[in-house]
RNA sequence: GAUCCUGUAGCUCAGCUGGUAGAGCAUAUCACUUUUAAUGAUAGGGUCCUGGGUUCGAGCCCCAGCGGGAUCACCA
């Protein structure tokens, strides 16, 4: 496949090339035994010590006989000072002379051995005793400066171009990286803070026979040896479960849900969520361990409860308030809606202007009537309980008032972070209340439940009182990272697939009939040419200039005219 | 799905009322042995997203399409 290569591309093949011709192999094999990162070095400078270093070139300033760069591993950049004659103290100086000067560029990966030194500016830096190419690199990156007052110059910021090559974004903005490595650590105190109390991590299936447990629609795939259709979880929920019927008492799992529904800046199809089942608890046990965990996990990242995000400060610190569904809509709406029937919250709705189309029942009416109104509220962290029944079918009924839920939803600057039940366990219930929601399904919501049988059957085997709790690790990531758009927390954000296609050799009606035309002779005057193709101008003038580029006409300059030569087969 | 914004050199971006396609960085050549957005000189580099249209003439105006972003809608 031939590439077009731009003019900076094709310099550095050449040079690749060189360097191969030097005897230098610019992809070498051999393990490269560094002694430091770059952040190591710097935290514990000393000068005077021998040192070796790899990572990539950047940041090149060459000054005659002398040049500083900088090397930058995943810790962060250390300056280079190559000297000539200490690269080179014998006769020959092609190592500076020809393979750092000229073969050597911005990206390239190289390994560094020499001393620590303090410059006359007091960078701390590397004198270069020896340099070893460690990898080429053929595509120039964007060139990201910053001077001394921090201002950043030429930043690498189209997020198509970021999103799309993660790669770049991460080699040449720095902050991107730390966003990850905060991903990282959020989970790794998660899972330390349920290793701690013996919960079991555990992997449950990611293609499923019935995609249950969530009310979303999901996407579909075939098993051909089994022939028959398997769907991406949108949940793991039911599967944790049957391991709480089956006898462990904690078991949680950090998931890939996929979702086929709308993209935007708080929805990727693909998103991760952390669930977890604890057997004999119920959810107000479940909401302590939440407020707990979630304060450990802010203060192991940021080392304080206390954060800003977008323009409000935000304290993690226990204990999180805690409102019940039907007070947090009386206190925002002056509506009291408990008892009311699907007509008396319709007549609420109108009230309030909240749009609701028939397909809606009471619960989903209800929690529109939140979601307008009271959600966005919630800036400091809240529990939001007691949500009505028909909006929660694997949940419990509350133990005072039948027509409720043992369940809460975190919120935390207007958003839902978490969502959890005291989990239902009663099998006939169970049943009773997938099919209020496949009745649902039929009115027209078309994310109501499919019912799960196998899952039914665990149930009647008896499962023990449990709580469970489910988090979204990307949205608590952004949270806590302050980005406010979840393609700033996933490497690779779900994007419209990019056309590679290669340039189509085919011609178009005007090239072709220029073609046509001129094969038959040749080669003719361009005038008579324009003249014989009868196009407009412009198709005339792209035509012409199109089929110069693809090679297949050469215009030839004579005293008289301009002739037409025909170069292809 | 709707509306608005956007697509120009490797990168970041200018481009006037429609009149020869520009800058900085990067690249190449030269100079320069402690610089740090290194500096100075010279040079090369373009499918102005794609396809139509209007026009003597389109990067610019019109139509259609494609990519991306934002705001909605949708979304426990």
């Amino acid at each position: 496949m031939s590439v077009n290569r731009s003019e900076q591309e094709l310099v550095r093949i050449n040079a690749l090339e060189q360097l191969r011709a030097m005897g230098i192999e610019p992809f070498p094999a051999a393990e490269f035994k560094a002694s430091h990162k770059a952040e190591e070095l710097l935290e514990d400078f000393k000068e005077g010590k021998e040192v070796v270093l790899a990572g990539r070139l950047m940041s090149v300033r060459v000054m005659g006989k002398a040049s500083f760069a900088e090397l930058l591993d995943s810790t962060g950049r250390v300056q280079i000072y190559v000297n000539r004659d200490e690269l080179c103290p014998g006769e020959d100086k092609e190592a500076y002379n020809t393979v750092f000067k000229k073969l050597l560029d911005f990206g390239d990966f190289i390994g560094v051995e020499g001393t620590t030194f303090t410059t006359q500016t007091g960078e701390p830096s590397i004198l270069v005793k020896k340099l070893t190419v460690l990898g080429k690199s053929i595509r120039p990156l964007p060139v990201v400066k910053t001077d001394d007052q921090g201002n950043v110059h030429d930043k690498f910021s189209d997020p198509e171009l970021r999103y799309r090559m993660r790669y770049v974004d991460l080699i040449v903005n720095e902050n991107v990286k730390s966003t990850f490595i905060a991903r990282s650590k959020v989970m790794q105190s998660m899972r330390n803070f349920f290793n701690e109390r013996d919960y079991l991590e555990v992997e449950t299936p990611i293609l499923q026979p019935i995609p249950g447990g969530a009310s979303a629609r999901p996407f579909i795939t075939h098993h051909n040896a089994l022939d028959v259709p398997l769907y991406l979880r949108i949940a793991n929920e039911l599967y944790l479960k049957r391991l709480i019927v089956g006898g462990f008492e904690g078991v949680y799992e950090f998931a890939k849900d996929f979702r086929n529904e709308g993209m935007d800046r708080t929805h990727n199809p693909e998103f991760t969520v952390m669930e977890i089942y604890v057997a004999y608890k119920d959810y107000n046990w479940m909401m302590d361990f939440t407020e707990e965990m979630i304060e450990r996990v802010c203060l192991e990242l940021h080392g304080k409860t206390s954060i800003t995000v977008g323009k409000n400060e935000i304290n993690f610190q226990r204990p999180f308030k805690r409102v019940s569904m039907i007070d947090s809509i009386k206190e925002f709406t002056g509506h009291d809606i408990s008892g009311m029937n699907e007509d008396e919250l319709r007549e609420v709705c109108k009230d309030l202007k909240i749009d609701i189309d028939p397909s809606m029942g009471k619960g989903k009416l209800i929690d529109e009537i939140f979601g307008e109104k009271c959600e966005g509220n919630y800036i400091q962290p809240t529990f939001i309980t007691d949500y009505p029944i028909e909006m929660s079918p694997l949940c419990k009924k509350h133990r005072e008032n039948p027509e409720l839920t043992e369940r809460f939803e975190l919120m935390v600057n207007g958003k839902e972070i978490a969502n959890a039940y005291s989990e239902l366990n009663d099998p006939i219930d169970q049943r009773a209340r997938f099919e209020e929601q496949l009745a649902l399904n039929e009115r027209g919501d078309d994310e109501a439940m499919f019912i799960d049988q196998d899952f039914l059957r665990a149930l009647e085997y008896g499962m023990p009182p449990c709580s469970g709790m489910g988090i979204g690790i990307d949205r608590l990531v952004m949270l806590l990272t302050n980005n406010e758009s979840i393609q700033e927390v996933l490497f690779f954000p779900q994007m419209r697939p990019e056309k590679f296609g290669e340039k189509k050799i085919e011609l178009n009606e005007s090239e072709k009939a220029i073609v046509d035309l001129l094969k038959a002779k040749m080669s003719m005057p361009l005038d008579e040419l324009k003249l014989a193709a009868n196009l407009s101008n412009k198709q005339w003038d792209k035509g012409i200039k199109a089929l110069g580029k693809l090679g297949l006409t050469k215009v030839e300059k004579t005293d008289s005219a301009l002739l037409v030569h025909y170069t292809g087969e």
